[in-house]
DNA sequence: CCCACTTGTGGACATCGTACACATGGGCAG
DNA sequence: CTGCCCATGTGTACGATGTCCACAAGTGGG
């Protein structure tokens, strides 16, 4: 997992001084780097100069790992998409953990709704790393992408999927609303989750936001 | 409504020349430079040394009028609000226009389709404008802003309610079910708009489009 | 008629992305 | 073990951007 490192040394400021002419693992440096930046601030915020400089190489490094800042951005991005996964897996498990042990069908609705509690969690928790996992440069399949995938090796538009699935094995969704259901639900929370970071939704209370939160997943759950 | 403007001429490239030493609007035709550059290049083409040239003065000028880069881009983005409602508003009509003579329940329920229908169909036609019009800097409430009206004076949230309102008018509707409404009718709507813009739904074909947004609302009808 | 206030100009600076030539040294061929 | 190659990091430079400061030019009110 982990590669060979050059020796670092803390400095003054930000910048990291190192021994070895190789700093020798730059590229992770640098998507560290920018997730920092990204994580106040944004997408915008992921300045290559900045993220070169809290790595303690001269800015031009960069160009060795990344064809230019869009490719940096574009590999921060992916790692926010990954960090959203976890997140919700993480919401999945601990709401599996909760009751002492419903039926298979609660458990199925319990995960579905994990998926969109964790998705909007995530949104309130790391407004930064939202708006960068969904800053999209040109055009783009990135929810596909391997990447982007957190622990179990799903990214979030899977992991939505499956969820989707559950239900209709379960028989809480008919067979023939399956197809395409994913964007109904997908539409409904990442457009809370907008409002949320930043529309005139920006500021709520975690606890509102959480019941409203809520009641976007109950009218999907009604309008699906 | 026109203000004295200083005699304008024509130059080579974008540049406007002028006879006049003041302007005249250098203020409304910054906005609509800025307006020109979102529409191609969304918000952070909304370059203010651009928008200045374009107007051809000189890019110090703009300090007489906007605070800096940000409150130009803030003036600009409610420009886009503003033909976002526009955009909601012919929807209606139009649809008010089509079917020879509907109930008022029927009437209202197309009134309220057509909020969804038209704020869907600006994000397709013009995706820079719209990622401007959500661009929010720091902290806002633009929603209740006049600045961000269209010809009826209403924003288009305040188009929303009103439509949301219509329905509660003509019993589509349960009272109860009224407060808080519009943020699950705009979660939904605008999630989807999002997914088109910049998200895995970009490229999808304007029919198509039509129709994920015609479901996006069925879905909404059935679950709030 | 004249002067003060608004509006536009000119020049300067820090920062950013990026291109090109050059330095360094780690690892593989022999 | 030795020597060279090329991946990786450095230096210098350029154009563009946002923004600051001092100055110029009109314009309109007294």
């Amino acid at each position: 997992m982990d590669v060979h490192v050059g020796g670092v040394m803390a400095a003054e400021s930000g910048r990291a001084k190192r021994t070895t002419y190789r700093h020798g693992d730059l590229r992770n440096a640098l998507v560290e780097a920018g997730l920092e930046l990204a994580r106040e601030g944004g997408p915008e915020a992921v300045v290559l100069r900045a993220a070169t400089r809290q790595a303690g190489v001269v800015p031009n490094a960069a160009y060795r790992h990344f064809a230019d800042r869009g490719a940096l951005l574009h590999a921060v991005s992916q790692a926010a998409m990954a960090r959203l996964a976890r997140t919700m897996e993480a919401e999945q498990a601990e709401q599996a953990a909760l009751p002492p042990a419903p039926d298979a069908a609660a458990a199925a609705r319990a995960r579905f709704r994990a998926v969109g509690t964790g998705y909007l969690r995530f949104a309130q928790e790391e407004p930064g790393l939202f708006r960068t996992a969904f800053h999209v440069p040109g055009d783009m399949t990135y929810a596909a992408d391997a990447t982007a995938a957190g622990g179990s090796g799903k990214t979030p538009f899977e992991l939505l999927g499956a969820a989707l699935d559950g239900l209709v094995e379960n028989g809480l969704l008919p067979e023939d609303r399956r197809p395409g259901a994913e964007f109904l639900a997908w539409s409904a929370v990442h457009g809370l989750a907008a409002l949320l970071v930043d529309g005139p939704l920006r500021g709520l209370l975690p606890s509102q936001a959480h019941d409203a939160g809520q009641h976007v997943i109950d009218m999907i759950e009604r309008g699906i």
